[in-house]
DNA sequence: TGAGTATGTTCAG
DNA sequence: TGAACCTACTCAT
């Protein structure tokens, strides 16, 4: 479920797990084959920018992944002296702490859309090329305003674009235009200033909730009526996201399946009407 | 068993 | 704008 919220959790998780100690980083699938490059180097920390996750190794170097559509990582907690699973399916990378006294951590990563070590002068590179992301606590929303308040396109899509915007996704997309009750097709130069604040305060609450949860929660206590997810146990407990042909928790019209920029918006045109209430 | 779907990005045309 | 990438899950047959 990568959004911007997972890769935070991912660079939180391993650096608990890695840094300060060697690693052994493997390729199982054969499709990572610059792994040798960091095998055995020292694990220095892991940090997440918008969608994008790094490890930082020793002597200036890091591995570049992004999850895209299906990526993600498994978790395995070996004990002492045992040796880790074998890995099961189309495993890109794994890294695991070296021996050491205690149980070892390994984390195996399936289908991301990039997988590559890079020099750190090109993290600086990935990281200038995207917005401002609301988990960053140093991230300037001026930046992302002065983008939306100069755009025709519509807000729904603004907030998607990660030069606008780093780690919004389609949830927190669909679910924060609906918490501010605003049309995701109005034109980026027609949301206020005070709205652009309230939605990047709200995102900021919203996803590091979902940093320290693992899951998007969005849904204010008074809406939450016990209503079974769309699909799976483990739908997000929301608004509108995937929600389409369902009673608006709020004023039970229904909810609305729209292609915005080739990507599905769910929304509620009663909640969310054309003009600012 | 197979079709359809998915929280994303990049590239060709 | 559409295809490609790539994996797991759900649902219909």
């Amino acid at each position: 479920m990568p959004e911007g919220h997972t890769l935070h959790r991912l660079a939180r998780l391993h650096s608990e797990y890695f840094a300060g100690g060697p690693v052994r980083v493997s390729s199982p699938q054969g499709r990572f084959a610059d792994h040798v490059v960091v095998d055995g180097r020292h694990f220095d920390h892991a940090t997440a920018v918008g969608k994008h996750l790094f490890h930082h190794y020793e002597g200036g170097l890091a591995v570049h992944v992004h999850l895209g559509l299906y990526g993600f990582f498994d978790t395995h907690l070996v004990p002492p002296g045992e040796e880790p699973p074998a890995p099961v399916g189309q495993v890109r990378m794994r890294v695991g702490a070296a021996a050491g006294d205690g149980p070892v951590y390994y984390v195996d990563l399936r289908g991301p859309t990039r997988c590559e070590v890079i020099a750190e002068a090109e993290v600086v590179d990935v990281r200038d090329r995207l917005g401002p992301d609301p988990l960053d606590p140093d991230a300037d929303p001026g930046r992302a305003w002065a983008r939306i308040t100069r755009s025709a396109r519509p807000i729904g899509a603004l907030l998607m674009d990660q030069k606008v915007l780093a780690g919004v996704g389609n949830v927190y997309r669909a679910e924060v235009l609906f918490r501010h009750g605003i049309d995701p097709f109005r034109a980026g130069s027609r949301v206020t200033e005070g709205e652009f604040r309230a939605i990047w305060d709200d995102l900021v609450q919203l996803m590091e909730v979902g940093v320290e949860t693992g899951a998007i929660h969005t849904i204010r206590p008074e809406h939450d009526h016990g209503d079974v997810p769309r699909r799976g146990a483990d739908r997000p407990r929301n608004y509108v996201y995937q929600r389409d042909g369902w009673q608006c928790r709020v004023c039970r019209d229904e909810i609305v399946l729209q292609t915005l920029e080739a990507r599905t918006l769910f929304w509620c045109p009663t909640c969310q009407p054309e003009r600012p209430r």
